[in-house]
DNA sequence: TGGCCTTCTGGTTTGCCATT
DNA sequence: AATGGCAAACCAGAAGGCCA
């Protein structure tokens, strides 16, 4: 569809918006306030603010065609113009565009990119240009299946940064051919030598290609051994396995593959007898046993023909009504056998050997007089926890070593008896479950503990009393240096700080909002310059938190409240001071501001006619002007 | 072809809330 | 009561679309 005219451009008549590749082309309208420089700048008549100027005869930089944010471009929807841009290129009222006419509409829309002028260059007015290139409208047709032929000069391409590597070179004298992907680029010999990339052979990877490679580990897989056996000339495996084999007497022509060697012993229980048992008849017996003194009238021999054995008893009952029944049994003429109960004992501190019949009889008088280990019957001790691998064994109420001797010593225990009670009194001290005063063990660590939290609670207090010292020192330190180089900054810059120190300090309330922050009265004068300036800088300042900026409800009721005081600007802190010797960085833009105030006045602004009148609270000046006037009046 | 309307964007004003 | 902050409503200018 055929763009209708009054939408077209008004110096070439181009269409604008999108072209057939689709690329935009914006089409600006004339601003009002720029209308009397562009028809100055124009050399065709009748503009009008409803004349519309395409997109090519503005530089790119006056263009905001969108905005990056954090490094990344977002375009906006509709371009527009920055202020005060005025149209420069092609301005040329019988010029066409070689892209925008409407019978060249079939003409690719790229060749219009390499026609414009470099940034560099003049503004290029009309009579610089040629007359008449309705003829030619695109003297180099790009071609994207070929080369591209360049008739004319070439201002300026557009490399490709990733189709570098893959690129030759061909110098000549005018031109440097780039050749990608079949195609060849003709690039001027102004352009710098482009040194050809060494290639890499690993792709998309950083890396030289012939770095050394180290490994962190040595792993050597081996395969698996079978069950070797083991070699006889091998001795140090061989050894054990002869010495376990003798040890056993197993035989040597057995092959064994053992992990452990073992020795195992022949039981010791078994008694050597190295003298022959008694071997005696009645008559003999009873010669062997005359002479031989009892210890008390319980005691008694008795023999048997059969088995030959002669044995010497004694029947007693104790006061509990525990029978103990002791015997001695003659193994042979110098040895005997203790058993109580009718086991097998060697009570400690006792003979079990003898030569004369006197002898005998002191052993009967020494076994006699020797009572029986009882056990521990302590009651304290009956509910100790022991492990399992404790020697003792509880019977009832009783604790009785696993190796008890039968009799007691001195005391009523055998002597494992007696480390048995030893062990199970240390087991109960141990074991606080046992102790019958828990509780007051408890008071007593109690106690303890209080008192070690008490020694805790004193050095700590110390060591806090301490600490804080030191950081009301290191702060100190600190704050001095940090005055001592706030104090080189000029006073502007010295306020943008001490604001910054006053938000740090105040304490964000709900929502993180500063309500508790004051601002200076003279650095809110500055941010209220900087929002009349530009409201968009201003948000990103303050967004961006490059300056400690207000919201902009405080500075609107900042400036209300300056113009309700009746312009007491010195209240209201607007005033920067004359006498100040550092000019603050907004001086600058106060001067531009107020010459541009100045040339308003002088064009007849309808707001005043003099700077003088201008602060004639009578006269209603728009509130940005009225700051300035402010301002300046004072200055 | 000119004018009107819609849309988009940025700026301003207002009201409410929270904190000191 | 004073002050700061935020969000929504409101306003203005410019770009683009539509229509007689």
């Amino acid at each position: 569809m055929e763009k209708k005219a009054h939408k077209r451009c008004f110096i070439s008549g181009c269409c604008g918006k999108n072209d057939k590749e689709n690329t935009h082309v914006g089409v600006f309208s004339v601003p009002k306030a720029s209308l009397a420089i562009w028809q100055e700048i124009i050399p065709k008549d009748g503009l009008t603010t409803s004349s519309k100027i395409c997109s090519r005869h503005f530089e790119e930089a006056d263009i905001e065609k969108g905005r990056i944010i954090q490094d990344k471009f977002y375009p906006y929807a509709r371009w527009s113009l920055k202020p005060g841009a005025v149209p420069k290129l092609f301005l040329g009222s019988s010029i066409s565009l070689p892209s925008s006419l409407p019978n060249t509409k079939d003409a690719p829309q790229k060749c219009s990119s390499s026609k414009t002028v470099t940034k560099d260059s003049p503004i290029v007015l009309p009579r610089l240009l040629p007359k008449k290139t309705t003829d030619t409208p695109c003297s180099h047709v790009c071609d994207p299946n070929g080369s591209l032929p360049v008739n004319g000069p070439v201002t300026h391409y557009i490399l490709l940064q990733e189709s570098l590597p893959s690129l030759t070179f061909q110098n000549s004298n005018m031109n440097t051919q780039l050749i990608r992907n079949g195609p060849s680029l003709n690039t001027p010999s102004c352009l710098p030598p482009i040194s050809p990339i060494p290639l890499v052979q690993n792709h998309n990877v950083g890396v030289a290609p012939f770095t050394p490679i180290h490994f962190d580990h040595d792993y050597v897989v081996d395969t698996a051994r079978p069950n070797v056996p083991v070699e006889k000339g091998n001795s140090e495996i061989a050894a054990p396995q002869v010495q376990l084999q003798e040890s056993l007497s197993m035989s040597s022509s057995a092959v064994h593959d053992f992990d452990h060697c073992y020795g195992i012993r022949p039981s010791s229980s078994i008694p050597t007898v190295e003298e022959p048992y008694l071997d005696l008849d009645a008559v003999g017996c009873r010669d062997f046993i005359s002479g031989v003194r009892f210890p008390s009238a319980e005691w008694y021999w008795s023999f048997n023909e059969r088995t030959k054995l002669l044995i010497c008893s004694c029947h007693s009952i104790s006061h509990d009504g525990v029978m103990t029944i002791k015997t001695v049994r003659i193994l042979t003429k110098s040895k005997v056998e203790l058993f109580l109960n009718g086991k097998s004992i060697k009570p400690l501190h006792m003979k079990f050997e003898f030569q004369m019949k006197k002898e005998l009889s002191n052993i009967l008088e020494a076994f006699h007089i020797r009572k029986r280990c009882k056990g521990i019957v302590e009651e304290s001790l009956t509910d100790v926890k022991v492990t399992d691998k404790c020697a003792g064994i509880k019977d009832g109420n009783v604790w009785r070593s696993k190796e008890c001797l039968g009799l007691a010593n001195i005391n009523v225990l055998c002597s494992k008896c007696q480390l048995l009670k030893k062990y199970l009194r240390r087991m109960k001290k141990k074991d606080p479950t046992n102790s019958k005063d828990l509780k007051k063990n408890y008071k007593q660590k109690l106690n303890t503990s209080r008192k070690a939290l008490q020694r805790m609670k004193c050095k700590m207090e110390k060591y806090s009393a301490t600490i804080n010292q030191l950081r009301r020192e290191r702060q100190k330190l600190i704050w001095n240096d940090f005055d001592a180089r706030i104090k080189m900054l000029n006073p502007k810059e010295q306020l943008v700080v001490k604001t910054m120190i006053a938000k740090a300090k105040v304490n964000p309330g709900r929502n993180d909002r500063l309500t508790a922050m004051r601002y200076d009265p003279e650095f809110l004068a500055d941010c209220l310059l900087i929002k009349q300036k530009s409201s968009a800088v201003y948000k990103h300042l303050r967004s961006k938190g490059i300056l400690p900026l207000p919201s902009q409800s405080t500075l609107l009721r900042m400036a209300k409240k300056s113009n309700l005081e009746g312009l007491n600007t010195e209240e209201a802190g607007l005033v920067h001071d004359s006498d100040e010797p550092h000019q603050n960085t907004f001086d600058s833009d106060q001067l531009a501001s107020k010459n541009l105030l100045e040339e308003n006045i002088e064009n007849g602004s309808p707001e005043s006619t003099d700077f003088t009148e201008a602060m004639s609270p009578e006269i209603v000046l728009p509130e940005t002007e009225e700051m300035i006037v402010e301002i300046y009046s004072v200055e």
